[in-house]
RNA sequence: GGCCCCUUGGUCAAGCGGUUAAGACACCGCCCUUUCACGGCGGUAACAGGGGUUCGAGUCCCCUAGGGGUCACCA
């Protein structure tokens, strides 16, 4: 028995998007629990859109969300090179095979021929397929062509009423007709094999056992099985997984929100949260638990629990984990994972001045309510910057009880040193006062931060000091004329 | 339109002939914390429809409807 092998082979036109993250993800997890190895291989035979930097992009949103590989473009290994263009002799090589064989032929329609034919198809209610008509041309009339310049492509001969069934590990037994295909081109005119040749040579040549990908490849696959038989491989196991759907149940695109992985990633979600959450889309593991490591996923893993439907993209749901995730670090930890975003925040220099102790402070107090770390922002914007009073914040203020409490807190709040002493003097203040705690949280809240929610007051109050928090509320008594 | 795939609450989903049809997110309520949040407890909410098969169907078969994918010299 042979290793079992996986792969994961993106196109460089682009991020990597959440669809490609999950096939790249559920074949990580196949092969982790198999203790197969995994291929990373770059399918950049489209010259038009690849580009080099997205190859780069891919292969770090990849190494972002935790996963590792083998052989691959990055890391080499025995069955290279693992990008197709440098692969081209082994296509024509094979397409040469195909030629000889008479199972593939030159066709020298131009894409303005084609087109029309398949709109003349199209308007007698046809289906658009290629007619065939250079399959019978002559060697004279082959090189006639050739004579007048006209570079051919090299199109697979479709064999005739054959059916081919596949049973794809997922989906079970799926069968198709050949007559429902037309010949299709293999060499395109630029001397590049298209997709679905380059693919099944590939696959077989790096000797793939699984191949796992999004079930927009289910209705290539036929295609590919006539070009395994015509050449005489051996065909890998299949298995189709279901696409991620927007909200409104369409394939994910731009205007569902960010669709790549890099785009979360400056969100600041968290690569475990992101790898727990891509998990759960489209598999269960057996029993209830939700929150999974990489380890525990690994050993769960089967493609016989991989749903069949489709699933849509729950942004709550991801947000639930990262808060999961978020909770679970440590401070240090949190620090760690938010420098960036303290970085290159617009109150960088205020987070400087605040030193070791007041970003400690800073941490605690928003640790439990970030959702993700870019909301680290809009705290910043609670400490750093004059309070933006909500609507809801003036009645409250406005309430009988708050003057009185607000005056007191004005003319007794001491200097105090950390948030512990804050909380014992608001508990004082209640007590001395006899009013319900809520009359006097919520108005000085109010009246520090214009806001009727935010972060714990005694860890405001500890990061502003006295001086500042006075200064607040003095700012919002001028405001209410009081 | 042809072909292919899919169909359990708003969403992710368990279920693989006999269950009061799990669990999670979201939502709502209560409790906790003498505030907001966090947390805890509880609640609302589903087998697309119709035929079969069977003693018995969410589970098997067929049809209908709906959704999606694909039909390129893109992958």
């Amino acid at each position: 028995m042979h290793k079992l092998k996986v792969r994961f082979a993106p196109s460089p036109t682009g991020p990597l998007h959440i669809g490609g993250a999950r096939s790249a993800l559920f074949n990580y997890l196949f092969a982790r629990h198999e203790g197969a190895d995994m291929i990373l291989r770059i399918e950049d035979t489209d010259l038009e859109r690849s580009r080099p930097e997205y190859e780069e992009e891919i292969i770090t949103s990849l190494r972002w969300l935790g996963l590792s590989w083998q052989e691959g473009i990055d890391v080499g290994g025995e069955n290279g090179p693992y990008r197709q263009t440098e692969r081209l002799e082994i296509y024509s090589s094979y397409a040469r095979q195909l030629l000889d064989s008479g199972q593939a032929y030159y066709c020298f329609c131009s894409q303005e021929e084609l087109e029309s034919e398949r709109q003349a198809l199209l308007e007698q209610g046809e289906m658009p397929r290629y007619s065939g008509k250079c399959r019978h041309l002559s060697a004279e009339q082959r090189q006639e062509k050739l004579d007048q310049g006209l570079v051919p492509t090299v199109r697979f001969q479709v064999p005739g009423r054959k059916l081919y069934l596949l049973d794809d590990l997922v989906r079970g037994r799926v069968s198709f007709e050949s007559d429902n295909s037309g010949d299709f081109i293999i060499i395109k005119s630029d001397g590049l094999p298209t997709y679905n040749f380059a693919v099944v040579i590939d696959d077989v040549m790096m000797g793939i056992s699984h191949v796992i990908r999004a079930e927009e490849h289910l209705s290539n696959t036929p295609r590919q099985l006539m070009l395994y038989d015509a050449l005489n491989f051996k065909r890998p196991e299949f298995a189709h997984i279901s696409l991620i759907l927007g909200s409104d149940r369409q394939k994910m695109s731009k205007r569902h929100g960010a669709t790549s992985l890099v785009q979360y990633r400056d969100m600041g979600y968290l690569p475990e949260a992101m790898f727990n959450f891509l998990v759960l889309m489209g598999w269960s593991p057996e029993g209830e638990q939700e929150l999974l490591t990489p380890d525990e996923a690994i050993k769960a893993f089967t493609l016989e629990r991989v749903s069949k439907s489709p699933a849509v993209f729950d942004l709550d749901k991801l947000n639930w984990l990262n808060q999961q995730y978020l909770k679970k670090m440590d401070i240090p930890a949190l620090g760690e994972a938010l420098r960036p975003f303290l970085e290159k925040s617009v109150y960088s220099d205020q987070v400087k001045s605040l030193g070791q102790e007041g970003l400690d402070l800073l941490l605690k107090a928003v640790h439990d309510r970030l959702v993700c770390l870019a909301d680290i922002e809009e705290y910043l914007a609670l400490i750093f910057s004059d309070s933006v009073y909500e609507e809801a914040a003036w009645p409250v203020l406005e309430q009988e009880t708050s003057g009185p409490v607000l005056h007191a807190f004005l003319e007794t709040f001491p200097d105090l040193t950390g948030p512990d002493e804050a909380g014992a003097f608001i508990k004082g203040l209640i007590k001395s006062l006899k009013v319900k705690p809520a009359q006097v949280y919520m108005p000085l809240r109010c009246a520090l931060t214009g806001r009727t929610h935010g972060v714990e007051l005694p860890y405001l109050m500890a990061i502003w000091g006295r001086e500042e928090t006075l200064r607040r509320l003095q700012a919002t008594l001028d405001k209410l004329g009081k």
